[in-house]
DNA sequence: TCGGAACGCAACAGGCCTGTTCCGATATAC
DNA sequence: GTATATCGGAACAGGCCTGTTGCGTTCCGA
């Protein structure tokens, strides 16, 4: 969206594309769909003239992808001594995603409508879900070489098992008052351990 | 909705509040948001008069609520021998209804708009979660009773980790092609032996 | 200093949705 | 048979959103 040739001219300012980004996580944050926002009410909460908006996206799908890219934060470093830590680093990550109210509300958009948003879809699951669950594998294998882990598991059932509390509750919501390290420790223990009786 | 009092006249014609319904659960599949879909939309999907539909509901919120009252089905008989049977049968019914696309995206939809309808919101967790939850912490504590399950374990985790993957696959919509049996008892087979080497 | 671009503000036509109101036709209870 | 309630179809005003255009103003590089 940016011209051609910079030749000349009043530059752009920044400011305006950071609120309105802001200003859709906050609406999405609100309850607002993805489709259901509007133009006006975005211009109108950033503070910004609906025609800045025009000028710097086509349309709405290609905001959302902008608004996508502001809330895909780096793999932070994971490495730690065993693969139980590595595991317990990876949840207590994922775990403080999901306490982010409003990037939690716009990934529970996202998967409702994905329909009608495709590319949004598919650039949320190459640049944030695969990435992490890719992550995810490689701790698991490194503790199957390492001896720490049964060999004959799933990998994939194993990963699902421990994320899938994580994402359930980000599905529902109701992520309020989890503390990250706690909550993932006490998954990773009980995952590991089995609940069966001896 | 209906009149006070049945004096005479023309009676309902049930089949039209079926077709609304079914409207409704084909549109949203489809991908509409349930703040998005609008009266006009439903009634033409329905081969119904808009009239007809608000003569039935006052606002698109009842007529979600008896959505959300057309797709709850009751819970099945769950004894088995085993606690482990038992779970493997829960987690079995669970991922059957994930195989529901219209369910599927009815809940998904609700749990995106979820401050957008409050009533409906609150009735889902009252009329849907709830009780299968409560079901599948009888289950565990059954479990501990007869010494099949470590008595020292959070019945809530243990039930959280069971049900996550399948709850986060209905959250991000990937959940073709999925044995409900053969998935169940993988779940349930890894979560009573644990991942950790001997 | 001067041209070019972004800025906010306003206007416009076109489209869709809502909520309500008519109508004539049809079905049902008393 | 008559009163009553439903049915489909149509119309209406009012509101919101879109996409575009125009305007005067502000900023910036050459």
């Amino acid at each position: 969206m940016q011209p051609a040739v910079r030749l000349a001219g009043r530059r752009r300012d920044p400011r305006t594309d950071v609120a309105a980004i802001e200003a859709v996580l906050d609406l999405v944050g609100s309850g607002a769909t993805l489709s259901g926002l509007s133009l006006v009410t975005i211009a109108d909460r950033a503070g910004v003239s609906r025609n800045s908006l025009y000028r710097r996206w086509k349309t709405k799908d290609e905001l959302y992808l902008d608004v996508l890219d502001a809330i895909n934060k780096p793999l932070p470093d994971l490495r730690r001594p065993t693969a139980r830590d590595e595991l317990i680093a990876h949840l207590a990550v994922l775990i403080e995603r999901t306490l982010d109210n409003r990037a939690s509300s716009m990934l529970r958009a996202l998967l409702a409508e994905a329909a009608a948003f495709p590319e949004l879809h598919r650039r949320y699951f190459d640049e944030i879900v695969t990435p992490r669950r890719e992550a995810s594998y490689q701790i698991i294998r490194r503790g199957i070489a390492a001896g720490e882990i049964r060999p004959d598991i799933d990998v994939a059932l194993v990963n699902e098992v421990l994320v899938g509390p994580i994402l359930a509750r980000l599905g529902s919501g109701g992520t309020e008052g989890l503390d990250p390290v706690q909550t993932s420790r006490r998954i990773v223990d009980l995952v590991y351990a089995g609940v069966q009786a001896s």
